[in-house]
DNA sequence: TTATAGTATATTGGATCCAATTTAGTATAG
DNA sequence: CTATACTAAATTGGATCCAATATACTATAA
């Protein structure tokens, strides 16, 4: 009958098969790092983890081949992916090629809600003390900029990039410095963005990703020598 | 153990699964525009048609769904995935800003081999007279540019966005003018390449996806109409 | 002691079976 | 004749079972 509840601006389908409600477990748990890269992940035990059989676990895990979070060998199994310094870089610069655009559209149509919500998440981030919370509410900021882009297929390409690169994002975030250039990011990002001033926008933007982008990789490359 | 054997240039793994090889039939037939849109695909005359179980082929769907060429519902089965005009639009837009890049960085790298490869293709397409195959050598001739962008992530998304599409180009490639213009753009571009002269490339295939992006939207409204 | 062969266990891939739900079809009431 | 309620068939989602392969372990030989 798919009957559906909306809550908290949540919609929550009851469509959601096993299959699907495993998929955005391990997705979570991926982007989050709460999975070592490599880290193979057992059929078995996921099944085990939600009482089901290994039916839908193996549906999910094909789903997140097809997304690029695991890789599948034959009778080995799915290992959660890793991404060399190189590949990180590239999405980087991908998503300063993509994201610039769609700011670039959203500003124009930025609704006052949308600009109230960002401005929420942005003072949230700079608040939040908690790091765990800070890869969430950076997401939530740039989402709610995004939002009124009017391109459903760009935020959808953009949402696949940012969750390949997630868990480094969040690594960087934890180093102090990385968040307090974010924060300020952010604000210079939301004033713009409250000026409709779409080339400034747009600049910020670009160079926030590329920024952090170049501290990322530069990280991984001191602790790669240590 | 993972043998493999190079057949053609061709790499066929044999680490391929049932499910695998479903997949790339489906997605196959489903570019190619020989399932209608909308059309459902039941799992049971899948799973016959290539003598198995319904389990790879559901596990193929799930990958098909991923990657947003069937859509899903849950006891009714999938469907091949429409897409509106705006829909559409949005994906040639999205292909105008990502594939310029690529061949920016293509075309400096470009190698002679892949110039030649490029040549072959652009002749064998301009003198194909079988329509059926002008959607394949179309994307050989754009994947002999791309090559050595040096951004594997960059193909990626190019190759899936041009699997949304892909249907639609080859209904739009059938029409004469369609063709003759995607002709008289790929020798153009060809061009280009070989002179080095990466903004002339950039600019011709910019202009050459939009316009095919422009005319489809056209053909597709008086379709509509009619 | 170490390397190798062989066996046992673990794990994945696929087939078959059952449950949940939808869809098609039929009968009945108005 | 049409609309509705009921039943049967078709279809999907999931569980359990078996086959194929990989990994871990053990024993044996040098």
């Amino acid at each position: 009958m798919a009957s559906e509840l909306n809550l908290k601006g949540v919609n929550l389908s009851l469509t959601a098969s096993t299959s699907d409600v495993i998929y955005d477990a391990l997705r979570d748990a991926i982007i989050r790092g709460e999975m070592a890269e490599g880290e193979t992940i057992r059929q078995e035990s996921v099944a085990k983890l939600f009482s089901v059989s290994r039916i839908p676990v193996r549906e999910a895990l094909k789903r997140l081949e097809a997304q690029g979070l695991v890789t599948s060998v034959r009778y080995k199994g799915v290992v959660v992916a890793s991404m060399s310094p190189s590949e990180i870089a590239e999405i980087f610069e991908f998503r300063v090629l993509v994201e610039s655009k769609v700011v670039e559209y959203a500003v124009e149509a930025m609704t006052p809600e949308s600009l109230e919500l960002a401005k929420g998440y942005c003072e949230a981030f700079a608040e939040e003390t908690n790091p765990a919370r800070w890869g969430d509410l950076n997401r939530l900021f740039h989402s709610a900029l995004y939002r009124d882009s009017g391109r459903p297929y760009y935020l959808e390409i953009v949402q696949s990039a940012n969750d390949r690169v997630e868990r480094y994002v969040r690594a960087q975030l934890d180093l102090t410095e990385g968040m307090a250039r974010a924060r300020r990011d952010h604000e210079a990002i939301l004033e713009a963005c409250f000026k409709r001033d779409a080339r400034k926008a747009v600049n910020l933007t670009a160079s926030h990703i590329h920024n952090a982008g170049q501290a990322l990789i530069r990280f991984l490359q001191k602790r790669s020598e240590a």
